[in-house]
DNA sequence: CAGGGAATCAAACGATCGTTTGAGCATACG
DNA sequence: CGTATGCTCAAACGATCGTTTGATTCCCTG
């Protein structure tokens, strides 16, 4: 564990990895802080309880997640010549480069976990938080498919959230080829889950 | 809880709600003898740990509903006239049977559990008795998709697999009106899923 | 009716859980 | 220099975990 960041910052990487891998109720608190380094109270003394370390897992990453992902929209959004590809991309791209960053595809295991979880504390507090980003593009979504009834609408993009999210969270993750750059194979993959994603929601 | 069951299928059928509820870490033997109405011994004298249990929650319904998936694949496997629909038919309809059934939506909950984790204990389980039926579907789709690529056909395997699950286990499932009867409902869904199946995996 | 294996029971086992405590350490400010 | 302040530490708290034990009850068979 890296040594030089924070105790905080410890912390959460090293809960951000064993939530993913053993889930927030088999990830203990003393393994945690061994593999971060750091004292047993540590956690609580800087995060108040283990559901507030959750909480602040989540924090971290949605927060530029979720602002890369509005500001990708807002390039698009409203405009006459924008393409479903456009909104998806905005959505997806955003995400992946999260997966890229070394532990970043931790964090899509980790809110993987969070949905087949049906905890109501933490799904309130992932609407209440994050709630407006789906909100708008759920908008950008109707506007761009008016064929669609609001019930129709809202079916697809559930499907769509649904198959994102296993596939992120690294299921059946095509491995990348050792002959082909990390940047390109993202590349690659954005183009995928944009044409599976598109499919899926406008198909007739 | 019903009394008049016996103990193992008490103790299943509690197990299954719990185990969607709280998950397989997050619920108790004790929570779960009492709500099945018997003596904490009972999971390790009828299972003989817990584990045992987990693999037999999944044991019962997933003998059913893949005998059922194999049944319709083989009317369908291998006609010249047989098409995607059909195929993603059977695959579907026999899980959302269970899901009508009273408790069975609850076993789809599990099983999206079991996607989130990565236990390779329980994957490895999952694997070895049911991997054969994911393999002659496999095999279907591949012969009704020859234009795609191994990879290709992979990819969209999962991404449909992701999404099926996540939509099953009940997240944005659209409740049924009061005024549609359960098995026209059934089958709207049904219809519902195929298509946007049929779109992720066909497209051009 | 007598005997015996299967099933159930209350109770306890050691282990591990999240959390709290109070002493000890560091750094910064008067 | 003395003393706050923020942080870390080992140790302990009560609670709960999965599992085991040994006695007791049940029910079938000879």
């Amino acid at each position: 564990m890296n040594s030089s960041a924070s105790t905080k910052e410890r912390i959460l990487t090293a809960a951000e990895l064993l939530f993913a891998q053993r889930g927030f109720d088999g990830a203990s608190l003393r393994q945690l802080t061994a593999a971060a380094g750091v004292n047993l109270a540590a956690v609580n003394y800087h995060f108040g309880s283990k559901d507030k370390l959750v909480e602040e897992v989540f924090r971290r990453r949605l927060d530029t997640l979720n602002a890369h992902r509005l500001a990708a929209l807002s390039k698009v959004s409203g405009r006459a010549d924008t393409t479903l590809d456009d909104v998806l991309d905005a959505f997806i791209r955003p995400a992946l480069a999260l997966s890229s960053d070394g532990s970043g595809s931790l964090f899509m295991r980790v809110l993987a976990r969070a949905f087949a979880e049906h905890d109501d504390h933490l799904r309130q507090f992932l609407s209440e938080n994050y709630g407006h980003v789906m909100r708008q593009f759920t908008a950008e979504f109707a506007r761009l498919l008016p064929r669609l009834s609001r019930e129709e609408l809202y079916w697809r993009i559930d499907l769509v959230t649904g198959a994102l999210t296993h596939a992120m969270s690294g299921f059946g993750m095509i491995q990348r080829k050792s002959d082909v750059s990390e940047a390109s194979h993202r590349e690659q993959t954005v183009a995928h889950l944009i044409r599976f994603a598109a499919a899926g929601l406008s198909h007739p």
